[in-house]
DNA sequence: CCCTAAACGAGACGGTACGTCTTGTCTTGCT
DNA sequence: AGCAAGACAAGACGTACCGTCTCGTTTAGGG
């Protein structure tokens, strides 16, 4: 069908994978303002060329390189809540896991990252939104859709309700991310998820 | 009688004013990643010196032209949650307040600069948290605190809970300001006032 | 027998001579520093290792193409000297052909990038002297020595004095060419001419 | 008178000299093709800015260096004839400087290098000429004229046949140089001088 | 009539250098 | 001692070419 003629000197495969792992490391040593694309070539063993033919802005490049990273960090269980019917045990399970992640010492600086790369560029927010907040927020909604389906929240809770309690949700951690508190005592950790509960519920 | 002597000539008082309100014009012109204190000084018609002896870096001299600038906007007004008694309409006058100043098209590059300058330093990030996010975040949970003393809460409120919920509405407002959502219907933008407000009352 | 056997596709012939003549072109708009072997590949609609498997450096590529190039614009007349028997009549001929070309504003920009590769590379500079520069020296010498055979010159002068002239008459137009001294006037065109053959003659 | 006010860090004295030094080095080193603005800045030890605040090109660079070099190397005697009175021996002693200066294995580099620098670039080429090889001109039709009025040279012989005397003195050296003709023997080297004085003179 | 070898265009590769920009510091003369 | 100006060393920016390489295609012999 529609397919395009390859033409010309194919490119490395595994130089993609090189060039963002070492985005990645870059980034965990010395956060996003340090990150230059020169140090990501030069560490990678590439030229600067072969970075810029295939990441057009340092936004999109470490776009690619969390969503590499995050996805292999934490394989699904973080992006999706699990779905045993009752909605109080998922929301608590999930909020756990997301929250191990947000606050893992190899995981703050990249989320630091993809927070500054999208406080500082619109056209980046919207890639990084798309890749990697949107599915979370979409797998997040749609499990609080079927607890509402299945009749375990109020029944006046309707789709925008949902989503502002997704956004809570994550933004609460974010919020909680840029203040530099990393480490958030137990009991606190779980206290949003009673209250949005009860919210929703009752 | 223990004052310091003041030798040689003094500041330029007005110099600061005017390095101040140059940042905010170029943020909102240009965006956090294309302000340079080079271009801060020549907008000011001041040499870089001058900005460098008065702010150590990009970063206290956006905190400190935010915290200029957003108080000139809204002279305490969102900051402060007022108390009329009543937390229900007194949360929705502040979210409804903090909502407009955060989604006014001049104050969004401003409250991303502000983001983004967070997210690239843990040093600059304490520092706009004391100045800016740290108060409003205090005037908040103490006028839950003030609705919690008053009987208006849930008996087994406490003062974690009320700080969670702080981080979630303001967190919700960042994490949908970083999406690009500028743009929030009237409806959703108190919805999760309700549930939050639910969840601590009964 | 001792012949290589050729297989495979053979070389394009006609790529050659677009090569050459594209070389020439850019040559003439932008002069030997802006050339590029990319420029060349792109303005003839060939391939980079089309250019290389056929010359293995700028200034080989160069040499070939000024070579073609000047031939193409004075098929022999400037190279060989006529021999009339007169060696003045004949000199005089020469000289008069050889500034007309130099000075052409077409070949003007050929001979610097043939200096120019010359001086830049002594392993260039050999190819274009026999190529060449070589050649004009030696129909030149070819045709003072027949004077001197035809005792139409001082019985004392031997044949490095003949070079010596050689060199002379060549260089001087070569020096007047990189001072950018483009328009000679004609008296003086000649006036090393008479001097010289004032002094090879009494 | 029309000072203009300086303002501002004066510019470091001692770069100018170490710039010119170190792009003396590397042309003896490299060649002029070769040559970078980014290799004589860190052989300096100095940013690229400063480099390119003093002069705006390479040919502009390299003239500088060129100048400065050379004359600390032949310091006056090779540019200026002397004046005993005798043209024969002062043209001799003359030739035989330029001769041995223009051969020197550390300077053929750096003539080269002006050679390629005004082949390549119309505009060094005329900053090339004023700063070095017009001077050089200037003083040898200079002494020559002197001699013609002195009644020593033909009385026929112009200012143009004396320029065109020199015209051919130094650029027959000059071609010899980029042919790589570095060593001549010690008869053919005055050849030339031999030649021109009898064309001069009767 | 395929088979094999070489040349073709295209374009990516690791590199180097370009000329510009910004960083934060330092050094002037002036106020 | 503060000021505006501006040079400083450093180094990243994004682009242009370098000369090499690897593709898939095309064009010829030779078997």
């Amino acid at each position: 069908m529609g397919e395009a003629r390859r033409r010309g000197r194919p490119r490395d495969a595994t130089a993609d994978l090189a060039i963002l792992e070492a985005t990645r490391d870059l980034l965990i040593e010395n956060g996003y303002a340090r990150l230059s694309m020169e140090g990501v070539a030069a560490r990678t063993g590439v030229g600067k060329p072969t970075v810029y033919r295939r990441w057009p802005s340092k936004g999109a490049l470490v776009a690619d390189a969390l969503h590499h990273s995050l996805l292999a960090t934490a394989p699904g269980h973080a992006a999706t809540p699990p779905d045993t019917g009752d909605i109080e045990r998922d929301l608590r399970t999930w909020h756990a896991a997301y929250t191990r992640i947000t606050t893992d010492p190899r995981t703050v600086p990249l989320v630091l990252a993809l927070t500054a790369a999208a406080a500082e560029s619109p056209d980046d927010a919207e890639v990084l939104y798309r890749q990697l907040s949107g599915p979370q927020h979409r797998a997040l909604t749609d499990r609080l859709r079927a607890a509402a389906d299945a009749g375990q929240l109020r029944a006046d809770i309707d789709l925008e309700d949902l989503d502002a309690v997704a956004d809570a949700l994550i933004g609460a951690l974010l919020y909680q991310l840029l203040r530099g508190n990393v480490v958030t005592s137990g009991r606190r950790a779980s206290a949003l998820v009673d209250i949005l509960l009860a919210g929703l519920r009752d």
